[in-house]
DNA sequence: TTGCTCCTCACGTCACGTGAGGTGGC
DNA sequence: TTGCTCCTCACGTCACGTGAGGTGGC
């Protein structure tokens, strides 16, 4: 009944933030459980529409749920530590670069196996299969 | 007793399958259920090793148990399909191609912040938090 | 009253890895 | 006999999504 006072599903619309998701983000504590009605539906203010839409850019962004626990805590008011967030944030870039240069590696082989698997139509042998086999 | 006869440890060393794994995929139905000791010990031959070895070079490329069961299929001298073979790579291709233009986006987002938060160290404010905030 | 939204479980996804508690085999 | 390997469950991982069966609220 209060004025800014959201449903969860108005909420879910509102941060971008699957409605299943937020209930699973409250089970873990990522989120405070928020006020119920008496008849026992979540209600919601401003403070948590900001928060699921901080959560849900660092998940595009590819944070994982701990990280973003840690983000959280440093971008309250009392201790931001800026250095403390960009050892975070260079520490996952670090691992895009990786995962990046794994898929670079996969790709150039799998590229080159089906050009040659492709010049080679009317085939007795198969590339990709001769790859995998022996 | 039979001379060719592998424990799924052996079986494990040679193939570079963990033997957890090799135990899941006969679960799921990807390898054949071997025969077995008196005292319950299972026994490989020779064509168990080729198939797993086969299973982990196509998973170290990214396929998924789906496309190994019907690359596997397709492997057989029966029916051997080099264009059914192309067509599941090149499907799988793309979706590497997209999972990598999908992290270089992540990438260069990440670095460019990283990169003036790093310039701003002494930081009134902090480029990442900004960018995941309001 | 309708019917849309919300509620709480529990299970499924993907491809495994780990641990418990017990036993085979050289 | 030692102790290394193997056995079978069952549960954990990651971040959710889906479905069942039921109810609140405009």
């Amino acid at each position: 009944m209060r004025a800014s006072a959201l449903s969860i599903g108005m909420l879910a619309t509102l941060s971008g933030v699957n409605l299943e998701t937020i209930r699973y983000y409250e089970r873990i504590g990522l989120v405070a459980p928020p006020e119920r009605t008496a008849g026992g539906h979540r209600q919601y203010a401003e403070p948590a529409l900001r928060r699921l839409v901080f959560i849900r850019r660092a998940r595009e962004l590819g944070f994982g749920i701990q990280a973003i626990r840690v983000l959280l805590d440093l971008s309250e008011p009392g201790h931001r530590s800026c250095g403390d967030v960009r050892t975070i944030a260079a520490s996952h870039l670090a691992e895009v670069r990786a995962k990046i240069a794994d898929l670079i590696r996969l790709e150039s082989v799998l590229a080159e196996t089906v050009s040659r698997c492709a010049a080679n139509d009317p085939a007795p042998n198969c590339p990709v299969l001769e790859m995998l086999e022996a």
